[in-house]
DNA sequence: CGTGTTTGACCTGCGC
DNA sequence: GCGCAGGTCAAACACG
């Protein structure tokens, strides 16, 4: 905060301005610094009352609108200052004091505005947040309805659900990417791509069968939509505007010393790959609680410890969730909501100029990737983060905490605090308040379960997952699970595929 | 026998 | 155009 600034220009001598610089925040009044000039302050006390009631008439009127700073200008310059010059040295230090504490008290108002802004600020952009991701399952509800389709197919609570971003285009990036360039389908061929195969449902993009033009064998048709990539590409819901014919991945970083995390979902492996850098193999998984569910996820190792496992998600579930998976999927939503509504600029530029470092589990808690192939936020929870690691972070860029449109960076934000808890409070508050907040979220962000359990809390209260419960038994039919949560029945089992 | 896993081959995108 | 790497397929295999 560098509003004591504007105050400095009547400080009466530097050594004074920099002990005020930790003006009190509570409201006191205390000038110890002010030790230099005790005989005076002492003097001064005694017209303290009427001074503080001229004070308050300050206040008052500081408080009955925005305080531009051009008030302290006013204030300060002119004719005050020419009665300043007018009267005895030692009136004078009184009113020089007297300015001082009363741009002191400005500072302490201003301060408590600018956090009020910020608390209301953070809370609408969360509420719109949650609002985008209701309206969108409405849409949802409301197109399968149109289309005569079964609704309960669907569950609003979907991993990485960037549609109403993408629909709504709240953050379309105005910047002027290499991607944006290179982009050879522009959204308005996806749309109409989507509308020729006769299924203008452009959200549920997972369930499409292949096309003819697909040219693929259909008795696959549970994996059809995904069997060629360009495909998919070119209809996925998922794309971003961004990031043309790309998905919004999940990366999720947790210890484990399971083979993968459990996280209420059914997986059926599909591959396994030994990828670049990596000694350890990168599994591939197909969620299987649904015929033709498009969500797929990729199990890896860290290199750099082999106790930390990477899982990535991608796609949209096409069927209601169990409440574990639930939680997992709202969380991994809220994530993508967060990655998607970025600008991809901002991202790259500010990976780019050394403000995020480079991938590392040690020093962020999310990070985004937007110059891998699909961008990426990665969620870490491998870490207890650290109260000062907020304050070491260094926001060069970024005195005021930044909009989420401009800054989507979730630094140092644990990612479970961001569908429940006000979000950007928390990032905000992460670098103004890093006290309470930041030992909460860390706490939170340590404990999955208890992170699911405040996801599946929300979730619940933002209304989407009516037939969740019912969706178990509707699902049902278990079997062999890879992952998945053994009380969970299981109806998708069988594969064309063989 | 049904289902899931393994694994080599294949496809695709991207950089040079 | 070529090579590389990521991603996917599908036959072979394992398991209950």
């Amino acid at each position: 905060m560098t509003l004591l600034h504007s105050g400095e220009s009547v400080r009466p001598n530097s050594d004074v301005s920099d002990q005020v610089t930790e003006s009190p925040v509570d409201g006191k009044h205390t000038f110890e610094e002010m030790d230099f000039f005790s005989v005076e302050v002492s003097r001064t006390n005694s017209t303290d009352e009427s001074k503080e009631q001229e004070m308050k008439d300050g206040s008052t009127r500081i408080e009955s609108g925005v305080n531009t700073g051009l008030h302290l200008l006013t204030l300060n310059s002119g004719s005050d200052r020419l009665i300043i010059e007018q009267k005895p040295p030692n009136t004078q230090l009184t009113a020089l004091q007297d300015d001082l504490e009363r741009l002191n008290d400005e500072n302490q108002k201003l301060r408590s505005m600018l956090e009020q802004i910020t608390k209301n600020y953070s809370a609408l952009q969360t509420q719109l947040l949650l609002a985008m991701q209701q309206q969108e399952f409405e849409n949802r509800r409301e197109q399968d309805e149109r289309n005569g389709k079964s609704s309960p197919t669907l569950c609003a609570q979907q991993f990485m659900d960037p549609g109403p971003f993408s629909a709504l285009d709240i953050n379309e990036p105005s910047h002027s990417d290499d991607e944006t360039r290179e982009l050879p389908t522009s959204p308005t061929n996806n749309i109409e791509v989507m509308s020729k195969d006769g299924d203008h449902d452009m959200v549920q993009i997972g369930r499409k069968r292949p096309s003819v033009e697909d040219g693929r064998d259909q008795t696959s048709q549970s994996w059809g939509a995904q069997k060629s990539p360009k495909f998919e590409q070119e209809k996925s819901e998922e794309q971003l505007p961004g990031f043309p014919g790309r998905k919004a991945r999940v990366s999720i970083r947790a210890r484990s010393d399971a083979p993968m995390i459990s996280d209420g979902c059914q997986w059926r492996k599909y591959g396994q790959k030994i990828a670049k850098g990596n000694p350890c193999p990168r599994a591939y998984y197909r969620c299987t609680m649904a015929l033709g569910c498009p969500v797929r996820k990729q199990v890896q190792r860290c290199s750099q410890d082999k106790s930390i496992l990477i899982t990535t998600y991608e796609g949209n579930h096409s069927h209601p969730l169990p409440p574990a998976a639930t939680a997992m999927a709202n969380t991994t939503s809220v994530a993508a909501t967060m990655l998607l509504s970025g600008s991809t600029t901002s991202k790259d530029s500010l990976m780019n100029s050394g403000f995020f470092p480079p991938f590392s589990y040690t020093s962020t808690m999310a990070t985004l990737s937007a110059s891998a192939p699909f961008p990426t936020i990665t969620l870490d929870l491998t870490q207890t983060p650290n109260p000062m690691q907020f304050q070491r972070a260094p926001p060069p860029m970024m005195p005021f905490p930044v909009p989420l449109h401009g800054c989507p960076q979730l630094i140092g934000q644990p990612m479970f605090s961001t569908p429940k808890l006000p979000l950007m409070p928390a990032v905000q508050l992460g670098q103004r308040h890093p006290s309470m907040v930041e030992t909460v979220t860390a706490a939170l962000a340590t404990d999955p379960n208890i992170t699911a359990a405040i996801a599946a809390a929300i979730s619940s209260i933002i209304g989407a997952p009516r037939s969740n419960d019912g969706s178990n038994n509707n699902n049902g039919g278990g079997n062999h699970s890879s992952s998945g949560s053994p009380q969970l029945p299981q109806s998708c089992t069988t594969f064309s595929t063989k």
